[in-house]
DNA sequence: CGTTTATACAACTCTGTAGTCATAGAGTAT
DNA sequence: ATACTCTATGACTACAGAGTTGTATAAACG
């Protein structure tokens, strides 16, 4: 079946829950189970350590595997999954074939995630030295 | 364990695939899993429903579980897990617990997603045109 | 105190998928 | 043709996690 267009658009189903104009909260569920699939694509650490290491430009399945230290056909099923959430493109040159970042909008995704979670962990290690601080004034 | 702010930041190991000076090229194995865990928690539809009513401010745990349909101990779960990745906060009041959207940039994140795929479904139906359009001249 | 309501948690089942091994197949060179 | 390299795929194991059921905890209220 051909997914249409529409299924990302905000249905006109009776929600009186929705008082805002945002995308999201009018998201259909079957929009919603597409954003999660995409979400789940990059959150396997060796799919993620695939797409950094094709942050720099296109490289062949060889040179990925002897750069992320990966079994063969593990990595021939990561980037088939990567290539049918349209995050790759396969390019095939002869005998060898070569995957490409199709959307650079996912270095983005990655940097935002990144940004939040130094935060929260900055957060997290100034409460611990305010702890120690206040721990010290017990001795 | 602590989790210390230095592993987000790049390493210092010997990377010679690294010639730019972005983030993600010289993240660690363990940051680059924390990332991945990160879009876990976000790949499932019932967190990302979840997330989404809370959209319009803070919510009970009861008007979470009317709003999603989703079971008790179930909305409990993904409640823990959320607020364990940092996305919502718990705020008890008397009986009921509020939980609400700790940082709104996983709205960002979520639109990011949307408007990609949006994209490549558009560009899919575009396809289909093309080819039933190919199709017509052949009959 | 006992009851009701709201939330959390443990144990369990079941599905999905990451990784490995063996194998198939396409392209290339000898 | 044959052999070799590069990539894809099917079978299999092992494990993680979603959802359910039942129970536990805690607050409000009579």
């Amino acid at each position: 079946m051909a997914i249409t267009p529409q299924v990302l658009t905000p249905n006109g189903s009776a929600n009186s829950d929705c008082e805002d104009d945002c995308m999201l909260s009018k998201l259909s569920p079957a929009a919603l189970q597409l954003v999660a699939e995409f979400f789940k694509v990059l959150s396997e650490s060796s799919r993620l350590q695939i797409v950094c290491r094709l942050r720099n430009g296109p490289k062949n399945v060889s040179e990925i595997i002897e750069l992320t230290g990966l079994g063969q056909a593990n990595v021939s099923k990561h980037l088939k999954i990567l290539a049918q959430a349209g995050i790759v493109t396969r390019d095939q040159q002869g005998v060898c074939v070569y995957y490409q970042i199709a959307n650079p909008f996912v270095f983005d995704l990655c940097e935002l995630v990144c940004n939040s979670l130094s935060l929260q962990i900055q957060q997290q290690s100034e409460q611990q030295a305010a702890l120690n601080e206040f721990r010290q004034t017990l001795s």
